[in-house]
RNA sequence: UGGGAAGUCGUCCAACGGCAGGACACAUGACUCUGGAUCAUGGAAUCGGGGUUCGAAUCCCUGCUUCCCAGCCA
């Protein structure tokens, strides 16, 4: 048994793990895995992080080997302390920990820059004086070889002299760059004799302005895995191109090798996931900020009210190819649903209010009625919940002319109230003037408290409700796609990703009726809304009123049966 | 027209020369004090054309399509 299933797990590994098993199956690196995640600080980590976090670190945890966080921050003008703070908490809230190996690429400016000479030194590296725009004619194009720099050939003495005087500050930014000499008649462009090191003027986070000079990133990230012992580097596949320099590079200096390996970036539907877009739709204002729950950021997540379990399980379930794609964003709401539906504790709210009175019942009476917490989990016991003459119900859940296959409240219609009574809607109070239903009247049957009957009866719908008298009133903040593009790397000519911003992403709902046992709910509390979804409290919370941020709908068989009802006509 | 990579159900991932399988989504039914959950069932795919082979998603040839690369971004 044990055996077949370790040949399950076997016949079913990814490449990147078929990779390691055959690293370690021949001893390479003694066998030992070591990855690591190396964000740049230039913004909030999103779900495609995720992707990235979980592989790194549970290939780590799966082999026994380690996994290190890097920050890889050698561009000064986009990072900041913010960023880097920000990762390391979604970091650690996603469940994982790369204990004191915190590293950062500026931990090896010095270490980077003696290697610099070293290829200096063996004529690999050469000190070019053209411009930016030069270097880009210079270049050649993707069909056309590339033209060798006047510079490439001053002698290793000038070199040094000037590299090391671009280091102190005595040229201007961007009068000079040192650049491998590799090949400028390359296909891969990236051999085009790269550039290494950039001056630039930038107060660094961590380096203040100890450099004027900067690694640039293929400059710096082969060597910092190289340094730290990285056995398995991985990427994403805009990098494949990049590999060949990557490899040059260890090659030349002779430092120990560490291998990248490419692999298919998160696509989401109905969102998008860059960093460059998200950072715009913050800037722009078109959300609250990284962590507005409608984001597909970690911190947007967290907010919204998704649990660390959902996200590495829907990182684990959409596995990891070289095939680019973009998985269904109603795959992460399931893995979402799943693990809010064994642990929600399941409370009563009505968000669109409707006044229901039962008329046979006293008016001075209250009961407190037993509810279950989670019919999931009975460990999580019951509450008690008052009922009284004057409940709210949710305008939806009654039709003065129901439609076929409703089964809710309706003139003459007996429903169950959920864990209270069944009642039996008598009559409606309408407004004079505008027609509009203000009031529900039922009767209730005081021989079935509890929600049983004792005759026997059945009764097809069950609705929520909230006791006026004792209801409190919270906020409650409804979202749904972020954009109404399913992909969202399909925009048309001439339009933008934000055209295609979800004018409905957000629709907030001012007047919630909630059931009192909630009033001291905590940001971050999650719940079940009984028929409705999980939602979240919400850091916008006051003393005076709670707000509440829907994590997910629960599936809504009604609605797909409404609508199939209204399209056939 | 250079270099690199990828094409399997609607979507994502498997199958590594031997019955194309799983998950999500969808549909149908059962069950239910949440039209939730749960359970059962069903439809649904190997980019095209050649070749090798007893046998090809898998190997070979060829064509097509898509993605990445011309930052002193990462």
């Amino acid at each position: 048994m044990a055996e077949k299933s370790a040949k399950e797990a076997a016949s079913s590994l990814d490449f990147i793990r078929t990779i390691i098993e055959e690293d370690i199956k021949v001893n390479k690196n003694d066998g030992r895995v070591h990855t690591r995640f190396p964000p740049e600080p230039n913004g909030y980590l999103h779900i495609g992080h995720a992707k990235s976090i979980c592989l790194n670190f549970g290939l780590a945890r799966e082999y026994k080997g380690l996994c290190n966080l890097r920050f890889d921050d050698t561009n000064p003008t986009k990072e900041e302390v913010e960023y880097v703070d920000s990762i390391k908490e979604d970091i650690r809230w996603l469940g994982f920990d790369w204990k004191d190996r915190e590293y950062y690429a500026s931990d090896y400016f010095e270490t980077l820059y003696g290697y610099a000479i070293q290829l200096i030194k063996a004529g690999k590296a050469y000190v070019d004086d053209l411009s930016a725009d030069e270097i880009r004619e210079f270049r050649g194009t993707l069909t056309e070889p590339g033209k060798e720099s006047p510079f490439r050939n001053r002698s290793i003495q000038e070199n040094l002299d000037l590299f090391e005087r671009m280091r102190a500050g005595e040229f201007p930014d961007g009068a000079r760059t040192l650049r491998a000499k590799i090949d400028m008649a390359s296909g891969n462009l990236n051999m085009r004799d790269p550039v290494m090191y950039r001056i630039l003027r930038a107060s660094h986070h961590r380096t203040g302005n100890d450099w004027c000079i900067y690694a640039t990133y293929d400059w710096a990230h082969g060597q910092s895995d190289s340094i730290e012992g990285i056995t398995h580097s991985i990427c994403t596949l805009e990098f494949e191109g990049h590999r060949p320099l990557y490899n040059w590079f260890i090659e030349q200096l002779g430092i120990f090798p560490s291998r990248q390996i490419e692999f298919a970036r998160l696509n989401l539907s109905y969102t998008v996931i860059s960093k460059r877009k998200l950072l715009q739709l913050v800037e722009e204002g078109q959300v609250s900020g990284w962590d507005d729950p409608r984001m597909p950021t970690i911190s947007g997540m967290r907010r919204r009210g998704y649990t660390p379990e959902a996200i590495r399980d829907f990182c684990d379930r959409i596995g990891v190819a070289k095939r680019e794609s973009t998985v269904d964003i109603a795959l992460l709401e399931h893995c979402l649903r799943e693990d809010l539906n064994r642990r929600a504790q399941r409370v009563m709210a009505v968000l669109r209010p409707i006044r229901l009175v039962i008329d046979n019942y006293p008016e001075d009476k209250l009961e407190m009625l037993e509810a279950v917490n989670n019919p999931e989990d009975e460990s999580m016991g019951t509450r008690k919940v008052p009922f009284s003459r004057i409940l709210y119900i949710e305008r939806e859940d009654f039709r003065e002319d129901p439609p076929k296959k409703y089964f809710r409240l309706a003139p003459g219609r007996e429903v169950r109230l959920k864990h209270a009574y069944y009642v039996t809607c008598k009559n409606v109070i309408e407004d004079d003037n505008t027609g509009e239903i203000v009031e529900v009247h039922c009767t209730y049957d005081p021989e079935t408290r509890g929600g049983w009957a004792k005759d026997g009866r059945r009764v097809k719908g069950t609705l929520h409700w909230v006791s006026a008298d004792h209801a409190i009133d919270v906020e409650v903040r409804l979202y749904d796609h972020l954009f109404t593009l399913e992909d969202s790397s399909n925009v048309t000519e001439g339009t933008d990703f934000k055209d295609y911003l979800n004018p409905r992403s957000l629709e907030t709902l001012t007047d919630c009726k909630m059931e009192p046992s909630l009033k001291d709910a905590a940001p971050g509390d999650r719940f079940q809304f009984l028929r409705q979804g999980y939602f979240c409290a919400d850091a916008d919370s006051t003393k005076e009123k709670l707000v509440f941020n829907r994590t997910v709908s629960l599936r809504d068989t009604w609605a797909k049966i409404e609508k199939a009802l209204k399209t056939k006509g």
